[in-house]
RNA sequence: GGUGCGGUAGUUCAGCUGGUUAGAAUACCGGCCUGUCACGCCGGGGGUCGCGAGUUCGAGUCUCGUCCGCACCGCCA
C-alpha cells in the first residue's frame, strides 16, 4: 500500500497515529538543523518534518529532494508549535521516521502555485504541471460535480443516458464539418457531429421517449475564449411534449445545479421575453437582464423637426444611463469614439444630459428645444442626473448597437454583479432568416425546427413577408449575457419537413442525399417530441466565474485550433496519405 | 480573411529621443541558519533580445517581411 491518507485529510484528532502518505514535494524549506517539506497531492497539503532526531536515511534523502519529486513519506501525526491557518491541514505536520523517493522531477518551467509567473503560452504546453495547480484543479473538480449533478437530476426524471456514434455523415448546413477519411471506402468521408441532432430525433422515432448524453461535438470554425473546436454539450430530447415541459423539465435542471452546486436559489420562475422583445428591449438575443437601461425608440419625438441624420434613418434609438449627466465632454467624447470603432460601427454617437439642476444639454440643441429634449427623457422614464445616448440606422443593426453600448455602459458602472445570477428564456424566435446574399432562407435555429403551431398557414405562404414573420417553436436559455442552452420543438410530420427544406431551397435530391435517413424514419410513427442542448463548458466557465472555456477542459486548443502539448495537428506521412487515398496540395509546414 | 496588443535570462518583466560590458525579481546551483509556511542571509552560474532582410559609423530600440501567442471582428444552422 502506497498511502494510507491523502495529504489533505489529516486533523488534529489525528494527533498520534503514524501515516503513510505519498505525493508532490511543493517547497522544501531548510532552516539549518530542522527542515519542512510542503507534500502535495490532489486533496491537499501536509507539512512533513525533518530535524536532528531524523534517521540519517531521512536526512539523506531531504538532501537529494527538488521540487515536483514524488516521494512516499512514513511518520507520526503531531500537533504544529506554530500553526497555519491558510491550510486545512494546518494545525498537524508529520514527524518523518522514512522517505523513499518514488522518482525525481526536472526543474519545472514554471512554478506550480496557485499564482503561477508561468504565461499562458508555456503553460499549455505543460498542460500536465499546469493542472497540479490549484485554479485548474478546482476549475475540473467543478466540471466534475456539475456532470454529476446533470446525470443524477436528468436521471431521476427518467433520461436514459444514450451513446450516439462520432463518425457519421457530413451535412453541409451550418458550420464547417471536420471530415475523416474513410480508408476500406476509398474517396468516402465521415463528418464529425456538430451535435447528435438528428440522431436524438431518432431514438424519439426509436421509443426512447427521455434521452440525454454529455457529450463532444465538433465544429471547424475560427476559435474565441468561449469556442472550442471540440467541446461538450449537454444534449437532451423528449417524446409527446410540448415547449412548455422542456421549459419547466430544464427549468428544474438548472435550478438543482445552482442550488446543489454553489448553493444560489435562481429566480422561480424564469422569466421569458420574445425574441423581437429581446432585440427591441435589449439589443441582443442574449440579454444580461442584471440591470435595466432598457433600449426605447424615440423615432417619432425626434424625426421631423430638421436633424436630417435623424430625419433620414430608419430607427433612432437611446438609452438613459443612470448618474451619468456628469460626464465631461472629455468622456462623452471618448464614447463617441468607442461607439464609432469598427467592433461597435456606429456612425456617431447623440447625447443628452439631464443636469442635476434639471437644465438639458445635448450634442443636438441647434435642432431641439428643451421641451422637445424632456420629452424624450419622459418617454424614456429617463431621470435627472441621467445621461441619455441616442444611436440611429436601420432598426436591428442600430438596437445590436445600442446593446453593445448598454453592456459596456453596465460593465464601467459595475452594474453587471458576477455575484448575481439572472437567468431567462428567450422564446418565439423566428423560424427563418433571409440572406440577401444568398438570395435565400436559412433555418435560424436548424432545419428540425418546428414552426409555431398558429404560424402554419404562414409557413406555407409563398411571400417573403409571410415567412419572416412565421416564428418557431424554439427557445434559448440565457444566464447574465451568455447563450447557455437552447432548442426546439422539431418536425415530426413529414409534410411539414418537406416544406421546409423546400422554404430553404434544398432540392428533393438533396434533402434525400443528405437527410434520407430522417425522413425515412419520420414515416414509421415519429412522435410529437422536442429537446435542447447546454454548452457545458459555458455552463462550467460560468459557474467558475470566469469568461474563458479554456480552463475548464483538461486539455483544450488554443485560438489556432492546435494543441502545443502534443502539436497536433500534424502532418502524416505518405503510407497513411496512400492507404486513404489522400494527395496533398498543401504547403510546407511553417518553421 | 481582417484589426489590436505582445515575443529580451528557466520564468515574469524593465530597458527613454538608436550609443560603454543588456538589468530586476523569481527560479536554479553552492554556503550559513532548530519553528518555517512567499522563511531569512551570503555567494554563483545563466542571454541567438522570436526569425530574416533593410536603414545606419552603430539596432534589443527605427522600417519591411515572416513565425508564434492572446483578445476581438468576419465566421460559428
Amino acid at each position: 500500500m502506497y498511502r494510507t491518507n491523502t495529504c489533505g485529510e489529516l486533523r488534529i484528532s489525528d494527533v498520534g497515529k503514524t501515516v503513510t502518505l505519498a505525493g508532490w514535494v511543493q517547497r522544501i524549506r531548510k532552516m539549518g538543523g530542522m527542515s519542512f517539506i510542503d507534500l502535495r497531492d490532489r486533496y491537499g497539503i501536509t507539512q512533513l518534518v525533518v530535524d536532528d532526531a531524523s534517521s540519517d536515511a531521512v536526512k539523506e534523502a531531504l538532501g537529494k529532494l527538488g521540487r515536483e519529486a514524488v516521494i512516499q513519506a512514513v511518520g507520526k501525526v503531531a500537533e504544529r508549535q506554530s500553526k497555519n491557518a491558510k491550510i486545512d491541514t494546518g494545525d498537524i505536520e508529520i514527524i518523518l521516521s522514512e522517505i523513499n523517493i518514488l522518482n525525481l522531477s526536472a526543474t519545472p518551467p514554471f512554478t506550480i502555485e496557485d499564482n503561477s509567473d508561468g504565461g499562458e503560452e508555456l503553460r499549455a504546453k505543460y498542460r500536465y504541471l499546469d493542472l497540479r495547480r490549484g485554479p485548474l484543479k478546482n476549475a475540473l473538480m467543478l466540471r466534475h460535480k456539475l456532470a454529476h449533478e446533470v446525470r443524477n437530476y436528468l436521471d431521476a426524471q427518467g433520461f436514459m443516458e444514450i451513446e450516439t456514434p462520432y463518425l457519421i455523415k457530413s451535412t453541409p448546413e451550418g458550420a464547417r464539418d471536420f471530415v475523416v477519411p474513410s480508408r476500406m471506402n476509398p474517396g468516402e468521408f465521415y463528418a464529425l457531429p456538430q451535435s447528435p441532432q438528428t440522431f436524438k430525433q431518432l431514438l424519439m422515432v426509436a421509443g426512447y421517449d427521455r434521452y440525454f448524453q454529455i457529450v463532444r461535438c465538433f465544429r471547424d470554425e475560427d476559435l474565441r475564449a468561449d469556442r472550442q473546436p471540440e467541446f461538450t454539450q449537454i444534449d437532451c430530447e423528449m417524446s409527446f411534449v410540448e415547449q412548455e415541459d422542456v421549459l419547466n423539465t430544464f427549468e428544474g435542471m438548472m435550478r438543482t445545479l445552482f442550488k446543489n452546486v454553489v448553493g444560489v436559489e435562481i429566480a422561480n420562475p424564469i422569466p421569458r421575453i420574445s425574441w423581437y422583445d429581446a432585440m427591441d428591449r435589449y439589443g441582443s438575443d442574449k440579454p444580461d437582464i442584471r440591470f435595466g437601461m432598457e433600449i426605447h425608440e424615440i423615432s417619432p419625438l425626434v424625426q421631423g423637426h430638421g436633424f436630417s441624420v435623424f430625419d433620414s434613418v430608419e430607427y433612432v434609438g437611446a438609452i438613459a444611463v443612470p448618474g451619468a449627466a456628469e460626464y465631461t465632454r472629455k468622456q462623452t467624447d471618448e464614447l463617441t469614439e468607442w461607439v464609432k470603432r469598427p467592433q461597435v460601427g456606429a456612425k456617431g454617437l447623440v447625447y443628452i444630459k439631464l443636469n442635476p439642476d434639471g437644465s438639458i444639454k445635448s450634442s443636438v440643441d441647434k435642432f431641439y428645444t428643451p421641451e422637445q429634449l424632456q420629452a424624450v427623457a419622459d418617454a424614456m422614464g429617463a431621470k435627472t442626473g441621467d445621461l441619455i445616448l441616442v444611436l440611429c440606422g436601420e432598426k436591428r443593426k442600430t438596437q445590436t448597437m445600442l446593446g453593445v453600448l448598454r453592456i459596456e455602459m453596465g460593465n464601467r458602472l459595475g452594474l453587471r454583479k458576477p455575484n448575481e445570477f439572472a437567468p431567462l428564456w428567450v422564446v418565439d424566435f423566428p423560424l427563418l432568416e433571409w440572406s440577401e446574399e444568398d438570395g435565400r432562407f436559412y433555418a435560424m435555429h436548424h432545419p428540425f425546427t418546428a414552426p409555431k403551431p398558429e404560424h402554419m398557414e404562414l409557413f406555407y405562404s409563398d411571400r417573403k413577408e409571410d415567412l419572416e414573420k412565421v416564428c418557431a417553436n424554439a427557445y434559448d436559455f440565457v444566464l447574465n449575457g451568455t447563450e447557455l442552452g437552447g432548442g426546439s420543438i422539431r418536425i415530426h410530420q413529414a409534410d411539414v419537413q418537406q416544406r421546409m427544406f423546400q422554404v430553404l431551397g434544398i432540392s428533393k435530391e438533396d434533402a434525400d442525399y443528405k437527410f434520407g435517413f430522417i425522413i425515412n424514419a419520420f414515416k414509421f410513427g415519429a412522435p410529437p417530441h422536442g429537446g435542447l442542448a447546454f454548452g457545458f463548458d459555458r455552463v462550467c466557465a460560468l459557474f467558475g466565474g470566469q469568461e474563458t472555456i479554456r480552463d475548464f477542459i483538461a486539455f483544450p486548443k488554443n485560438n489556432m485550433g492546435r494543441d502545443v502539448m502534443i502539436d497536433s495537428p500534424s502532418r502524416i506521412d505518405q503510407v497513411q496519405m496512400d492507404e486513404l487515398f489522400l494527395s496533398s496540395t498543401a504547403p510546407e509546414p511553417k518553421e
